[in-house]
RNA sequence: GGGCGAGUGGUGGAAUGGCAUACACGAUGGACUUAAAAUCCAUUGGCUUAACGGCCGUAAGGGUUCGAAUCCCUUCUCGCCCACCA
């Protein structure tokens, strides 16, 4: 009998796929489709465990589907455009290009040998220009729809890439790539109008029910919606707007002084000539030295000055000191507050400290606090109106609605819906990325390149220093340009797109990615999408899913594509770490899967890491739990083979005992598989099941060949399984299939049904509880009468004794599990 | 500070109201071998017992239930996300 030579198989199927375009994919309407995707790599070079975790995922999920007779549509292509190839070009002082394909050259062969069922033809890379022109089309379609502009505010500011960030790639106040502390400057800039579509955003989470609820959760905080009221407090001299948003005016008549931001636009004009001024100015002066992470640390005290002017508080006309401290932010809201001590623990502790007065407007009950000297903290909690002049005795959730709808009678107020979520800033001041389609006229203003004038191409082998302003602004040829209106001489804009734009339609391009007539093929888009799983890493669960959920409304918007969301379902998977820390090249602690496929084999590392633990749970890799895996596999190879040969050396055909059992193990496990395969994605105990089965069919085995027969029942155990398996471990059950006497690949076997009749068992072991401890367990027939049951636990021996005369109380049946006497 | 999740043998994990520790890894012993590797067989939560068996046991404590790893409450620890968000 052949040894299982991995080496040797891999590459044979390897070629075999390849060679007959067996996982090529086109529309056919007979069939259901099925779009399983996984985030597409960023081209570094090497795939590493986490890439062979996610797509191996996917492919087991591609190949299920493929052999249950899906078309299957699953793609796989590079998102290449960003900052590493640009800084590894400027280490290894080559083009970021080069470096780039050379890049995608190594990884395809990667992935390659891993054996995934990729439909190759539709590889694409978003550094082509037949890929990043339709992010410039897209771009100036949402610049007509006004969706996109440029504006000039503070951005965020990363000093070590020297590029913009949006407020989404800012992380604790550093950059999310290199830690960098992020500063703010004053710069004009691209932004892209998410906020347009904040409700739907929002709204639309809800639809997505196949998602994890964690992802869900955290889009939903990071749009931010909050219900609330813009009072309108008055400056006390000169009658000037002062508004504050809050969402607690139900505390309004608690409001004992009023703090603006040390940025607020009308700061300065407000204390010009008090005799204040000096120290204001010094305080704003400070406080813009003080970086944002420190400014929002936790454990700094709040500090703050008086300005010495006054608010007029609109419900009751009380004149309330203005305050300047560092704890309110320009950015959120309207950058000035009403501060109420009693029931805001921040303003609680900056009024203590400053002693600034305090009342009381929410109490506990009856029994509750109303002198605010006895409160050791705010009382955030719900509770009762008190000092709240007409509102007095109401709940404050009552309240709330009755002083919104008095203040807007009133107007005085007026209610608000407030959102976290910003505009995406997109402009990157970076080399290697999408050029923004426009041109500056000093006649015709900003104007966007024509349609038929794109592709703008990136400038290909320039000089890149990694240096201050975008390196495209010192190339002539690309910045000199004519006028498309007017002709006259006029310049390019030199920033390039965010990186996330590209991945944020990418998924839609992989439907016709070779299509040039337009960003997409609509029939090819509208037949394949959604995507109905896709799966990646929870570190995209706001930045990138987001983005694409906007974009996909967008074109939902301008009628181009007929899908709400992009994503129907959605699979996190958890990381693979290596002795509890995250791989890196820094830590020297990264695993090759190369090294791991030339001594085990691409399927033993398909199934040891399906195998360590469910998908969304993290991995600690270790290299030697590969002996497991790679011990299961020679188990079945040896297995099918040794069936093999007893089939064909002319045995005789009879029952040999084995065949109920084995049945019964069957056919749990077929249950069993295509529930993980087709959604419940628990690959562990899916592949525990299989060995299980393998456990069963091994003695049977045996017991066949020392008896020289066989039977149906042991061809249908092992033929199922070497179908049940062929999607995780996939070169060697191609060949076993082959030695099987099949023609072919493997994916047009049928996969196995379960046949409920073989899950019935003659009879069941029924465990005997006394006073709710297990003391026996007897086995009856499955359609056992209760009476004739509780006879039968009353004679069993074990049960007699811990019975004796005693009178049984209760007698809970379970049926087909379990009895509980109750003594 | 807020939100979400998790905590089970030496290890990865299984069991989501009914036999805790499936399936593996590791370890120990045995068979085969001149020997080793590979393979196969057996044992493998703790305490106790000559043995049958008994008692304890799913982070800690309490509760609901005939019955709890699973549901509820309190506490602890860890992880992730958000965060002076008004």
């Amino acid at each position: 009998m052949s040894e299982y030579n991995f080496l040797e198989i891999e590459k044979k199927w390897q070629s075999y796929w390849t060679e007959n375009h067996t996982f090529k994919s086109s529309i056919d309407k007979d069939k259901e489709k099925y779009y399983v995707l996984e985030m597409f790599p960023y081209p570094s070079g090497r795939i590493h465990m986490g890439h062979v975790r996610n797509y191996t995922i996917g492919d087991v999920v591609a190949r299920y589907r493929m052999s249950a007779g899906f078309n299957v549509l699953h793609p796989i292509g590079f998102d290449a455009f960003g900052q590493p190839a640009e800084n590894a070009a400027i280490k290894h002082d080559t083009d970021p290009k080069e470096w780039t394909e050379k890049c995608i050259g190594w990884m395809v062969k990667e992935l390659k040998h891993m054996g995934f069922s990729y439909d190759w033809d539709r590889e694409l890379s978003t550094h082509r220009d037949e890929y990043y022109r339709w992010n410039q089309w897209i771009f100036i379609k949402m610049m007509e729809q006004g969706l996109a502009y440029k504006k000039g505010c503070p951005v965020n500011w990363c000093p070590s890439c020297q590029t913009t960030l949006a407020n989404e790639e800012v992380v604790n106040g550093e950059c999310w790539r290199c830690q960098t502390e992020v500063i703010q400057k004053e710069l004009e800039q691209w932004y892209l109008k998410i906020t347009e579509f904040k409700d739907v955003l929002l709204e639309d989470l809800e639809t997505l029910k196949y998602w994890p609820e964690r992802v869900r959760t955290m889009q939903k905080n990071w749009i931010g919606k909050s219900f609330g009221v813009e009072i309108y407090f008055k400056e006390a001299e000169t009658e000037k707007n002062l508004p504050v948003f809050t969402t607690r005016q139900d505390t309004i008549f608690g409001a004992t002084y009023m703090v603006v931001a040390p940025e607020y636009p009308q700061l300065k004009e407000m204390i010009k000539g008090k005799p204040e001024e000096a120290q204001v100015l010094k305080f704003i002066e400070q406080v813009s030295r003080k970086s944002k992470i420190v400014r929002v640390s936790a454990d700094v005290k709040k500090e703050g000055v008086f300005t010495g002017t006054y608010a007029i508080n609109p419900v009751n006309n009380e004149k309330i000191p203005i305050w300047t401290a560092d704890y309110v932010l320009m950015d959120y809201g309207t950058g000035a507050i009403m501060a109420v001590p009693t029931h805001d623990q921040r303003d609680f502790l900056f009024a203590k400290e400053h002693n600034l007065p305090m009342r009381v407007v929410i109490k506990n009950s009856d029994a509750g606090i109303t002198n605010a000297d006895e409160l050791n903290e705010a009382y955030e909690e719900d509770g009762v109106q008190v000092n709240s002049a007409q509102f007095d005795g109401l709940t404050n959730t009552e309240a709330k609605e009755k002083i919104a709808d008095w203040m807007e009678q009133e107007k005085i107020g007026q209610r608000q819906v407030f959102f976290r979520l910003k505009d995406w800033l997109i402009s990157r001041q970076r080399y290697w990325g999408t050029p923004i389609p426009m041109i500056y006229c000093d006649k015709c203003g900003v104007v966007p390149v024509p349609e038929k004038d794109l592709p703008v191409k990136l400038p290909e082998k320039i000089d890149i220093t990694g240096e201050g302003g975008s390196p495209l602004a010192k190339v002539k040829e690309f910045v000199e340009v004519a006028c498309p209106v007017c002709a006259q001489p006029a310049r390019r804009e030199t920033d390039t797109m965010a990186t996330f734009i590209d991945s944020s339609w990418y998924f839609l391009r992989f439907c016709s990615p070779r299509y040039d007539k337009g960003v997409f093929d609509q029939e090819e888009v509208n037949y394949w999408m959604t995507v109905d799983q896709y799966i990646g890493g929870i570190e995209h669960a706001v930045l990138h899913l987001l983005y694409s959920r906007f974009f996909t409304k967008f074109l939902n918007s301008i009628g181009l594509v007929d899908m709400k969301e992009p994503f129907q379902k959605l699979l996190t998977q958890g990381m693979v770490l290596k002795d509890g820390e995250v791989m890196s090249k820094s830590k020297g602690n990264i695993v090759d899967p190369d090294e791991i496929i030339q001594k085990y084999g691409a399927d033993s590392l398909r199934l040891r890491i399906l195998f360590a633990a469910p998908p969304e749970a993290e991995i600690d890799w270790q290299n030697k739990d590969m002996d497991g895996a790679w011990r299961f596999l020679n188990r079945v190879w040896t297995l099918v083979l040794s069936f093999h040969e007893l089939k064909t050396s002319g045995m005789e055909i009879k029952e040999l005992g084995f065949e109920k059992k084995l049945l019964f193990k069957l056919h749990t496990a077929i249950k069993k598989v295509t529930e993980e395969m087709s959604g419940g994605f628990k690959f562990n105990t899916a592949i525990s099941t299989m060995m299980e089965l393998v456990n069963e069919i091994s003695p049977a085995l045996r017991t066949a060949q020392e008896k020289n027969a066989m039977n149906e029942v042991l061809e249908q155990a092992v033929t199922a399984l070497v179908i049940m398996i062929s999607p995780i471990t996939p070169h060697m059950c191609e060949e076993l299939w082959q030695v099987m006497g099949n023609k072919g690949t493997i994916l047009k076997a049928a996969w196995p049904i379960y046949d409920s009749k073989y899950l019935e068992q003659d009879e069941l072991t029924i465990v005997v509880q006394v006073n709710s401890k297990v003391r026996s367990k007897i086995i009856v027939p499955a359609d056992i009468a209760e009476d004739a049951l509780k006879e039968k636990v009353l004679a069993d021996e074990k049960i007699k004794n811990w019975v004796q005369d005693k009178p049984v109380k209760k007698f809970i049946v379970i049926p087909k599990k379990l009895v509980n006497l109750i003594m």
